[in-house]
DNA sequence: TATGAATGAGCATTCATTCAT
DNA sequence: GATGAATGAATGCTCATTCAT
């Protein structure tokens, strides 16, 4: 089946990478050996070697695509029309969490925590995710600076430490989620609320 | 002499894990094999398997005493006599977890991160891990009702779900220290106190 | 038509032959794989198995072409007017040899040594070797009569056993060459010559 | 079974040659898997893992000890008593090589042609095959010596060039065993006697 | 006839665990 | 108890060959 187009290579490399996702997200990275991938995806050893050049490349792949999936846009929120607190723009990356769980590939989330664990093993994937929360505190900062415009936030603070502050309660919302299994995104922001009140 | 084999066994035991979390802080749970541990611990093969069952029993006990470390005891900032507000709780936690990094045996919080993603693997590790954050949810929580009765607090907040928020922030600190690498103890505090100011 | 389609045919096998003898010459027989030969081609996959049945075909093709390269005819020389000395014609042999090594497509001699180490593994090659090995050897044999016509070799010499002995300094001349370095054409005749004087 | 004795070691490590050897002896160094060397010798994959770093550790210690024991010493043939003429330390060379083509373990003399083809493509079986190569030519540079002494070899001779040329003859001797089969040790040496003569 | 993606058996190697000493 | 050599199933990956297009 020589001459191949570009949608059908596309194609298969998500069949490799949906096929991981669920194996890691029950998994894990480690526990996820190439033949489970293999079985998952349908594909034979070869046609997912031919895709990918080994079982780094699909695990830093699913650590971009695990990580990437939590990043939500704040830009929007930010330039929109309506005033911005930050307990909103909190509310909407916990809602976006909270769907990632329920994505068809797995629990996008679990995949993130070994993503995050991998981070820091893994100079590459510690890049990617590097990247990837720079990104979003970028989102963060300009949703703060809006916040300040508006006057939900005080003026005098520093929108990048306040976005360290903000992005940071993102994990403590998955994990608890995940480990404790009590919180949600409803209880967890009512809290947040409650403490900026 | 049962005595003094009770502290021995305690003395090898204790020997074993500082070895394997000087692994596993260096190469993470699932890179760090028996054979690194062996050697790192000074010991035999055979003399650790008396001390241990397993790897996975070594991984517990690694886990627990990662995740246990995070665990500041709040309880006696609800007791003592000073007045007591959410960022002041937040700042002890946070100058706690600087403190992990340095640890002797390795970086502590790089540790307890493996520990969170083989929580989401491992039922036995989640049970532990489940304990240890309830543990430290409840520290949070006498802290919050102080912080109501001083007034720092809204006394219509529900101390669980701010405690639940609160408690959110640690891994956030932990991840963004390990990952970006531009986070401090004192730049994180100072945007949350700009928030909730 | 089919005269341009058999031209055709030759081509493509000679372009198949000439970037499997560079693999060769590179790599060795068997860390030569059928993947590098096809790129070295330029030709697909299906091109070459169109051409050669598979590997082992490519194979026993590259030693006949590698042995049957070290081959000269001594033929013309026992037919020559001039004497002709058991020297003269190893000095050919040796010249020759050292031509070969500067083969556009690889070092003939290092495919060669491959073609020797395979004829004791595969039956087939084997075969081949042995013809080609004798076709050389019926030449010496027709050279050493002639010397012995000539005076140059004593009439009671076996010319059989002769031949085997003069075929012989060839092997160990190429091996010299290859792994050692420091032997030439000249230097090894010379040596030859010493020990004949 | 730990605390084991230096002979124990060396004589597993033997065992792993041995039946390294005999596979080699039939399917050649890249035929030859690990899987067969293991089942040959009788030992686990881990054990032999234990005594050999990988696969390339067999062949390189298998290379030593079949081009080694081509090697002959004929020191003691130039430190004898008797006049020694070339063709005697051929004699003893051939003779050698008849006695190894019988080895228990198989034919060295096949194992030696897999050993020269290797040490085209390795650079470090190419230092191996280097050094038994000289040391053997140091060997047939006394005995040259010696023969020029005894008359039996033109004063004017380089022995070093002498040596190349008497070394040679050695392969043209196996391969034509191995190849043709109808060369014996008496054949080839009365054939070289008589071109001397 | 040409293409090259796909196949899957096979390969070298690792590693948690055991057990004879 | 302590030792560490031995075990062998399992792992990530390769590559000669095929065949649908």
């Amino acid at each position: 089946m020589p001459k191949v187009t570009d949608e059908h290579r596309a194609a298969r490399r998500h069949q490799v990478l949906a096929a991981a996702l669920r194996c890691v997200s029950r998994e894990g990275f480690h526990k996820t050996t190439m033949a489970h991938v293999i079985a998952e995806s349908g594909m034979s050893a070869g046609a997912v070697y031919g895709y990918f050049k080994g079982k780094n490349e699909i695990i830093r792949a699913i650590a971009d695509f695990a990580i990437g999936g939590l990043a939500v846009s704040l830009q929007e929120l930010a330039e929109g029309d309506e005033p911005v607190t930050p307990a909103d723009a909190l509310a909407v990356v916990l809602n976006h969490v909270e769907g990632l769980a329920e994505s068809p590939d797995g629990d996008l989330t679990r995949v993130a925590v070994q993503a995050w664990a991998e981070a820091c093993r893994d100079e590459q994937v510690r890049e990617i995710a590097r990247q990837r929360l720079l990104k979003v505190r970028g989102g963060w900062e300009a949703v703060l600076v809006r916040a300040q415009r508006d006057g939900s936030l005080h003026p005098d603070a520093d929108p990048t430490q306040v976005a360290q502050a903000m992005i940071g309660m993102m994990p403590g919302f998955v994990l608890q989620r995940l480990i404790v299994g009590d919180v949600t995104a409803a209880s967890y922001l009512a809290g947040f609320r409650s403490v900026v009140a």
